[in-house]
DNA sequence: TCACATAGGGATAAATTTATCACCTAGTAC
DNA sequence: GTACTAGGTGATAAATTTATCCCTATGTGA
């Protein structure tokens, strides 16, 4: 495993926000498990882009921070289910209105993205 | 200027707040420019853990997806004041949201990240 | 002339995060 | 014996993000 060379800030409260919520797939996987997909092939259903080694990474970071609980049964083929803990919960709400202003502002939030992936592009092209 | 080797995914809304609230000062930079702290240097001193260049680079980008706007006024010593874009104000509450529940639960938050943080630094001793 | 304030940038290094690849477990079905 | 299922890990590489260092510019005041 990965040894942190530095400590993090942790002065406010964006700071300790940052610490249990930074990671690519982290706040998606709060959401889907939320949504009742607990079994890690199930998240891995939902977010195909991540491999699967991400996804047991970053679970066992949330389940470090508490937010989610993780069972193992002891069953063959194995079953392993995660859930929220009411901490994990109430981040929920939260993740909502992320995911609201986001969706608001979709096609905007695309535009700006791609635009200035564009750009950065055609500066390349015309190295 | 780093240029990008992969094509991030643009999916769903989670997506494109990611691309461009990620960065560690990000969200800390919107919200002192709306609280009135416009200047480069006023900036610097409310966040004194990140150095000025990066503050620079992650203003750019801020700029770059229409979060912030930026004056030069040409005036000696130089004169710079960063606005946020009525795209920008939107995002406030979100942030404001944010920033309560981490506010409301800093204590827990500050246990499991530093539990985290001892035990692995137990492991490392103990090899 | 020297230092200061204010703002900025390039090159490079270090830290951190993600991705890739290869391999393991233990039943069950064929 | 082989393949399939569901879940998992260690080693390493690649990508990305932050930090460090050092240098630029322009007037003002000592």
């Amino acid at each position: 495993m990965y040894e942190r060379k530095t400590i993090p800030n942790l002065n406010c409260g964006l700071d300790l926000i940052g610490e249990v919520l930074y990671g690519k797939w982290k706040i998606r996987l709060l959401w889907f498990i939320d949504r009742g997909h607990k079994r890690p092939s199930e998240l891995q259903r939902k977010i195909p882009d991540a491999t699967r080694r991400v996804l047991n990474v970053q679970l066992k970071e949330l389940e470090d921070h508490e937010l989610v609980t993780k069972t193992i049964y002891p069953v063959v083929p194995p079953k392993v289910e995660y859930e929220l803990t009411d901490f994990g919960k109430s981040l929920i709400p939260v993740i909502a209105t992320l995911g609201e202003w986001a969706d608001d502002h979709e096609d905007r939030l695309r535009n700006v993205i791609l635009k200035q992936i564009v750009t950065s592009d055609l500066e390349q092209a015309s190295d």
